[in-house]
DNA sequence: ACCTGAACACCGTTCAAGT
DNA sequence: ACCTGAACACCGTTCAAGT
């Protein structure tokens, strides 16, 4: 059931009616529009209502990473490298479905259990390439920073700020600056795409071939 | 001369000195403690004189990331590699140099020509390591992603939220996420630093074992 | 059980005015 | 040139109360 038809027959708040209805408050107005108070408008429910529901802002926005962590799909029985590289497409993916709520949850730790899914597949995919369990850590903490890294980089280039106008980049002196002066034209327009790509591929190519020199 | 012997002789305000007062309220109290009003009365001057020397809160958080970046050291005649190196770990420094006040600005675009040295530099090892302008730029993003990104999630994980208490992982379910339940010692207590590093080694040395199949 | 209104202690920014 | 006070339109959250 939609939200909207959940809502039309006023079925009672629930903590997913309050995330779904946030999420897409952000979706459609961008970051900056989600106040307790404007998502409370939005539910046609007083402000306080929202709080028997989550417990604060905070929660709210773990709620928030939640809901965006579960559009990551799962998948069985795939071979440990590609399920590495279907997770850093996942997060990017999701961070280009919905940018404005990912530049606000973008880098907060997953606090909330229901997230973890994907987690516990990235570090068993690790795991079954034979590395030891630091390592297995580390490498995940590297897939998944340059991950989240990338996508909010991306993000910031060309969605509006919440508090300023997206960004033109700055006119730049050819003698201070000659490298930027001189890939003016391939920094404007990069091939995101392409380049995310190459960022996957160092880091879980490479991993690849040190799980190679272990056995 | 150091901020407060300005102010002492009351000399006049300057972006340079507002920047300043911004970057040591950020550092000593948290990056809830940035609004114009806390910095206005740390500078003992009134809430609108801010405006007459930075436009907004905007340009304040882009003048914060400018002061930061000059941070990160510079190095002529450097070999290629090392120079990627540096700046990875130039990033990374400047982060835990400055935790809150990296969470503030650490995935914003860099808007101020001043800040734009080390992007200069980056990009111009990529080039004189022979790749194409496509790539360079590439190169750079990859890199830059996965040190911004990594630092933000370390910086995340270990300094209070201005909203949230520095979180403890939740309590996890061993059948649900297996991986997670058995590496959680590790999870808990990772070795950052060699993280770091492992992430390092697989973007640099990947884009140096590239580099020699071109010639 | 579920919801609400008023109040408190904050925000960024505009504008017209002061020295 | 440089600084300011008052006002406007917002915030998140506490508390006591309503159904």
């Amino acid at each position: 059931m939609t939200d909207a038809a959940a809502h039309r027959r006023r079925e009672p708040l629930s903590r997913a009616r309050v995330l779904q209805a946030a999420l897409h408050l952000v979706d459609t107005e961008g970051p900056e529009a989600l106040s307790m108070r404007r998502l409370a408008s939005a539910l046609e429910v007083a402000t306080m209502t929202i709080y028997h529901h989550v417990p604060g802002r905070a929660e709210l926005l773990d709620g928030l990473s939640e809901v965006m962590v579960q559009e990551i799909g799962m998948r069985f029985g795939e071979a440990p490298d590609a399920a590495l590289r279907r997770l850093a497409h996942g997060i990017r993916a999701v961070a280009l479905a919905h940018p404005a709520a990912f530049r606000l949850v973008g880098m907060r730790p997953l606090r909330t259990t229901d997230a973890l899914a994907p987690v516990d597949a990235g570090l068993g995919a690790l795991r079954a390439m034979g590395f030891d369990d630091e390592t297995v850590v580390q490498g995940y903490r590297v897939l998944v920073s340059f991950a989240r890294g990338f996508a909010l980089g991306e993000i910031s280039s060309f969605t509006l700020e919440g508090d300023a106008p997206a960004a033109a980049p700055p006119a730049v002196d050819p003698v201070r600056f000659p490298h930027i002066a001189e890939l003016g034209p391939v920094l404007a327009e990069p091939d995101r795409d392409a380049a995310f790509a190459l960022g996957v591929d160092l880091v879980v190519g490479g991993l690849v071939a040190r799980a190679r020199t272990l056995r």
